[in-house]
RNA sequence: UGGGCUGUCGCCAAGUGGUUAAGGCAUCGGACUUUGACUCCGACAUCGAUGGUUCGAAUCCAUCCAGCCCAGCCA
């Protein structure tokens, strides 16, 4: 269900009072990382909130900062934009705009707006104040406008060292704000840009970019996370100083966190680096390419997004409000039975040696199949005890009769062990005129399991993903101690034959789970059932 | 402690002076069931605290408390 959002109801306003009659909005990555779930809130909602209203979405690389981005991310994070079913009316580089960037600087300099500073870092942060004592101004900020200008060209061309000169904004050194404090916007790095390649040496800072760049493509919402709020005066201060013809708004939403989940990028480097993932494609990350691996519908990611809202505050939510998404997206899908962990039952009176059964894979019974059956068939290690533990247990154990779904009622007689004293095989009867679908009513069965063909079955690989973390991990530990052990589960799996051929890669193992078939040998899970058994 | 935000059920989240304070997830009952699934019923908060304004407040005011963000030549 669609939240009402307060940035929905400000651009409502802003097309009724006409302040806009076009909505555009954008997504503005910067091409150094994946994009994770926390983005897809940003993506899907920027999208919709243009969409809904008849407005333009943009996707724009935020490529100012060459020593800290790739060009390889540039792929992967339209590769997920689109799976997520997000298409942008324009793709635009931050970039493309690093000429009109310069001209605007040279701008505010003309206007005693800004100033070359020759202060090093260390010395611009020592006189930056802090959080209750204000700044002090730097001795080179009332320098003219013609040297100003002179110097800003002479770093433009290359004459200085990286760090040796920046160009500040004259704002206020006294603000509360620390943001206000004369904020560099232009710094020096001979670095080799992945599109501009050499032609810069001075690359513009976030502050004084990023409200250009919305300006310049007529952005007329602009929305960002809370941690930019304080610079919203900043972004203002920028659009109006350089005279930009477009105002953009800048709206604040709370960020998406996922509880007891590993999205930052810091983290997700060390479980790379120790071998823990992969990659960031691990399907037990919530990076959208991980959960494309995983198998999670584009669809449940949107309901999800939606169903959250676009509110202010910043909780952790939890995942399994995800994955009921992704079950009620699942829930057609054709059934199969899946026996994860087989035990053999061998029926000592089943006379012939085998049959086909029949059954609907759907609800609709539009998908047929044939369910083989025979004397000697697999069952989940689970559903089978020596002795029944109580009346809620509706499994099998000795002497007790089950159904095996869409075949015939078995009771359990005694078990084989081998020497170490597990179970290896349950002999068990049948009684033919339970068959499925005789109506046979005389007695009921001590519940319903589901197996598979011993013969005919398929092998497979069966793969269960589980949290990288433990749960209530306590952040402030160190990786390794709450990192989940077993985070990863791969099982020796067997499913019936009809899992290869009918329609996938979704189906429902029936009493377990919604799985994918990945390949003819290899199944993974994407989500649990629900179930309320205990115990 | 300067500035900017946030605080409604275990977790999300509606609500903007008059509602029995939506809904979802989770939980607990129960019905149904050839999936302990699905579906269906039912249970489950006085709104961070305290004062005040008002006939009436989660919604307005004041004070306090808690949490988050800000001192990159990152975004």
């Amino acid at each position: 269900m669609e939240h009402s959002n307060f940035i929905r109801t400000i651009i409502e306003d802003d097309l009724k009072t006409g302040k806009h009659d076009h909505i555009v909005t954008r997504f503005p990555p910067e091409p150094n990382g994946f994009l994770h779930l926390g983005h897809a809130r940003s993506i899907i909602m920027n999208y919709t909130l243009a969409k809904d209203f008849g407005g333009t979405f943009n996707l724009r690389f935020d490529d100012t900062n060459p020593v800290k981005e790739d060009a390889t991310f540039i792929d992967a994070i339209q590769k997920d934009i689109e799976w997520l079913g997000c298409p942008w009316d324009a793709l635009y580089f931050a970039s493309d705009y690093f000429e009109t960037m310069y001209e605007k600087a040279c701008l505010l300099i003309q206007k005693g707006k800004a100033y070359v500073d020759d202060q090093p870092a260390e010395l611009i942060k020592a006189t930056r104040g802090d959080l209750k004592t204000p700044g002090q101004n730097s001795p080179y900020r009332d320098r003219s406008v013609e040297e100003n200008l002179s110097l800003f060209e002479a770093m433009r061309s290359g004459e200085f060292k990286d760090g040796e000169k920046v160009l500040r904004a004259k704002v206020d050194m006294a603000s509360p704000n620390m943001n206000m404090r004369d904020p560099v916007i232009y710094r020096i790095q001979h670095a080799h840009h992945h599109r501009t390649k050499d032609d810069w040496c001075i690359y513009p800072m976030y502050d004084f970019a990023h409200p250009l760049e919305d300006a310049i493509e007529g952005i007329t919402h602009s929305l960002c996370t809370l941690e930019f709020e304080d610079h919203r005066p900043i972004y203002d201060w920028v659009v109006r100083e350089c005279e930009m013809e477009s105002t953009p708004r800048q709206i604040e939403f709370g960020k998406l966190k996922m509880a007891n989940e590993i999205s930052g990028k810091r983290f997700i480097n060390a479980l790379v680096n120790d071998g823990t993932v992969d990659d960031y494609s691990d399907p037990r990350l919530v990076t959208l390419s991980g959960l494309r691996q995983k198998g999670v519908p584009v669809a449940a990611i949107h309901r999800f997004i939606h169903s959250l809202g676009l509110p202010k505050s910043e909780g952790e939510t939890s995942l399994q409000m995800l994955e009921e998404e992704i079950r009620s997206e699942l829930s057609s899908s054709p059934r199969i039975h899946l026996v994860k962990d087989p035990l053999l039952v061998t029926i000592t009176n089943y006379p012939s040696d085998g049959e086909l059964l029949t059954h609907a894979a759907d609800a609709e019974e539009t998908i047929m199949r044939e369910i083989p059956f025979s004397n000697q068939v697999y069952i989940e290690r689970d559903d089978f005890v020596l002795e029944k533990p109580n009346k809620k247990w509706k499994r099998l154990a000795l002497g007790i009769e089950v159904r095996l779904m869409h075949a015939y009622f078995i009771k359990a007689e005694s078990v084989v062990t081998d020497e170490s004293g597990q179970i290896v095989e349950i002999k068990a009867t049948y009684d033919v005129q339970t068959k499925s679908g005789s109506d046979f009513n005389e007695r009921k069965p001590n519940g319903n399991i589901h197996f598979v063909d011993a013969k005919r079955g398929i092998p497979i690989t069966y793969t269960e993903y589980e949290p990288l973390l433990v749960e209530n991990a306590d952040r402030s530990q160190s990786l390794e101690s709450i990192l989940n052990p077993d985070s990863i589960k791969t099982y020796q799996a067997v499913v019936e034959p009809a899992a290869l051929t009918l329609p996938g890669p979704y189906f429902q193992a029936i009493r377990s789970s919604y799985v994918m078939r990945d390949s003819e040998r290899a199944f993974h899970r994407v989500v649990a059932l629900r179930s309320s058994f205990k115990g």
